[in-house]
DNA sequence: ATTAGTCATATTGTCGACAAAATAGGCCAT
DNA sequence: ATGGCCTATTTTGTCGACAATATGACTAAT
């Protein structure tokens, strides 16, 4: 066995991933049906693995349910992306208030470096920074937050319904730069280990990227 | 078809109920393994029920699975006790801000209602209160919240898991008379339509409560 | 005595077949 | 035509069997 442990990969997990790829970028469209048959031929497996796969995606909010009927992806609205922000502004405040009281020092510098990096993309002109960058600002923040709950609700329940939404309602890379200097400001937060601050900071941005993605679409 | 849609209850569900409510009220111990084999004769249904009622105990943070080797009832910790409590602080005060804005005025009045009931409870001597009636409170004010997500995540996900702890770890009922003024004042805040008040009483209320149960395990 | 290796057993993962329920289409009555 | 009922087909729910992996016991070498 390796140093690190490595989790063994079923094909039900493949299955999962795959499907979960396909609905966030739009491959199969949102609402449509899942049907387990006509997946199980596609994917080359049993139905057993393709209605587990469809489960773990019920789990993640990412397809509905019902009973002697099927799943259906979800549909995406205005209304539901509102509600994601709510749930967003509240876990990740809560992540960032954390995330100032259970970082290590090393982790935080670690997280200035990134930012940093960002930077430095930016300055040189790429857009690229929303996609990659963003996630992964936020990813160690809640990372950082050291709650179990927290990191499993947030980064397996709803950050790929949130990339859904991005990817598919074609809103990339807007904000770049006031985003920045929010992300350098709550970074500041958490490195003074003020837990208000980065709370309410996190806050804040996530309720002005909310809407900004409301103004964009009305 | 009925006026009120009726959902229809499969196999697995069953087996979901009975197995989640033997989890919780500790008739399958904490950290015990659960062997699928060994459920499907004790409920009389296949492995594949059995299977499928694990996955959606995963879902509730209620068990652990691992792959190639089975499922395990969660272990109950002080750790995982806080990090529940601390994601409940910030998901409840969400709900009580959201409940200020969304409820009706007609939900309100019953929750007003539920409060009177509640109290007369108490000043006949009856402890029952903290058990149903605390549960019942919480449950009205985040379902008023109107927000999907909040309410999927918190009944489906964070109550049963609570609720375990509170049955295995014995802390039945107290603090009942300050926790009774401390849902009068959400509730008047919630129909004073004070959204950033509503938030902040019920944080508060949650990390008392949370402070409180720590208090007694040390 | 301890450790590594091997083999037998038990448990989980996967599959195809059957049962139950829902959907679609035609048929009949109005 | 329209609406309700019945049948045929499709889809989901459940089951038992087989394959792959982990667990535990036993042996042997150091």
């Amino acid at each position: 066995m390796n140093a690190f442990t490595e989790k063994a990969i079923t094909g039900a997990d493949k299955t999962f991933f795959q499907l979960r790829s396909d609905i966030v970028e739009g491959e199969i469209k949102a609402g449509s049906k899942l049907s387990e048959m006509e997946l199980s031929t596609k994917y080359g497996v049993s139905r057993a693995v393709v209605r587990e796969a469809i489960n773990r995606l019920e789990s993640c909010h990412l397809v509905e349910r019902k009973p002697n009927i099927g799943a259906r992806v979800v549909a995406l609205t205005l209304e539901g992306l509102v509600q994601l922000y709510q749930v967003r502004e509240s876990l990740e405040g809560m992540a960032a208030r954390l995330a100032a009281k259970n970082m290590t020092d090393a982790e935080i510098e670690d997280l200035k470096g990134l930012l940093n990096t960002h930077f430095q993309e930016v300055k040189g002109g790429k857009t690229y920074y929303q996609e990659a960058g963003d996630v992964d600002f936020h990813y160690r923040i809640i990372v950082g937050s050291k709650n179990d709950h927290l990191i499993s609700m947030l980064v397996n329940g709803l950050y790929h319904l949130i990339r859904m939404y991005r990817v598919q309602l074609g809103m990339a890379g807007p904000r770049v730069s006031t985003a920045f200097d929010e992300h350098k400001n709550i970074v500041q937060a958490i490195s003074n280990r003020d837990e208000e601050l980065a709370e309410m900071l996190m806050r804040r941005h996530i309720l002005y990227s909310k809407q900004n993605i409301e103004a964009r679409l009305r």
